[in-house]
DNA sequence: GTCTATAAGGAGATAGAC
DNA sequence: GTCTATCTCCTTATAGAC
């Protein structure tokens, strides 16, 4: 009993440690973009060694992905609590409107549509593709209700809305008016979303 | 006269030179981005060596900053070349379709919004940057004008607008369906520009 | 498990011959 | 002006002491 407290100890010691190194990953990945992190910025992020670092993953295309897989379960996370009231498209929209709020916060770069090299790397990460596959797949199946009640465009293909929906997610507009406008983040996401929904 | 000849043809020729360089460089920056793309990839696919790649830009940020520079001046130019008759919106419509049929193309990475890395760098090249404020005093007065004749939503800040406009250009959902659906460029340039300014 | 020190290799940039 | 060969620095990853 003592012998299994104090692996359970460990084991949650270790867990937190870990959701450290994602966070601090996390940050600086959204700094500096996937190839400018180096594995000394999260070490030194987090206040630990590189070898140290290296005991929990193995290597940098892991740790990215680990960080990556951990998003996904929000979003995924986000979905399972949404109102069971909502229409198809109002929870659509408050998903949306979650990822960009999750974004200015510092959180979240979306790295797939960055660069050829960072998606090769996460469509090659089966862990992380399955949970893309399961978001994909609930995702669609809104877009679909959505467009049959009417309230999306039913003559779009369900893929254009789909993947346009996800690349605004990851809207560098969010990024520009953040920094060159002094708009506060309501507003920001406010005006996203109408321009996502309803269009310029 | 004679001497003068030789020059001028010696220029041609280095033009010309410096012209497949850029092609070269545009090709393999919209392939791999920037981090990713060596001296060594653009120098193999021009055909010269990496020594006689730097005899014409004496550094990679230096390469890239050109290639930027040469898009920008392509879309001045297809402003400056549309038709005088068409209204705002048709012209700010018409341009969108241009960036996403060079992008089809195999052209215009559209790198600013991909890594802070490059966005920076781009920032800190005022060759670059008084193009880019050239073109978007241009088509801020477009989205103005737009906007005061009802063809754009006037609630939005043209801020909003003209930030999201760009960020169409470089919309990751054109790759993702030119690589995972059946659909031709046409189509998805037909859909792109209906999403972009009717919303979903 | 954590650190210091270091190996291994890649990529930007250049020296120097032709 | 072009090339071969090389320098130098940076970054991923690890060996080995404590």
């Amino acid at each position: 009993m003592s012998i299994l407290a104090k692996f359970s100890f460990k084991d949650q010691a270790f867990k937190l440690r870990e959701n450290a190194i994602l966070d601090a990953t996390t940050t600086v990945l959204s700094g500096k973009g996937y190839d400018l992190m180096t594995m000394d910025d999260v070490a030194g992020a987090v206040g630990i060694s590189k070898p140290s670092l290296y005991k929990h993953f193995k290597s940098k295309e892991e740790l990215v992905g680990e960080a990556m897989i951990r998003l996904l379960d929000g979003a995924i996370e986000q979905i399972a609590a949404l109102d069971a009231g909502l229409t198809p498209l109002e929870k659509l929209s408050a998903l949306l409107e979650w990822a960009l709020r999750v974004r200015l916060g510092g959180g979240l770069p979306f790295l797939p549509s960055t660069s050829p090299h960072v998606r090769d790397m996460l469509m090659r990460n089966i862990k992380y593709m399955l949970k893309v596959v399961k978001l994909n797949r609930q995702l669609e199946a809104l877009v679909k209700q959505a467009q049959k009640d009417g309230s999306l465009n039913a003559e779009l293909p369900s893929d254009v809305i789909l993947f346009s929906y996800y690349a605004r997610t990851c809207d560098p507009a969010v990024e520009f008016l953040s920094k060159f406008s002094k708009m506060s983040d309501d507003d920001i996401v406010r005006h996203m979303l109408t321009v996502a929904f309803k269009g310029l």
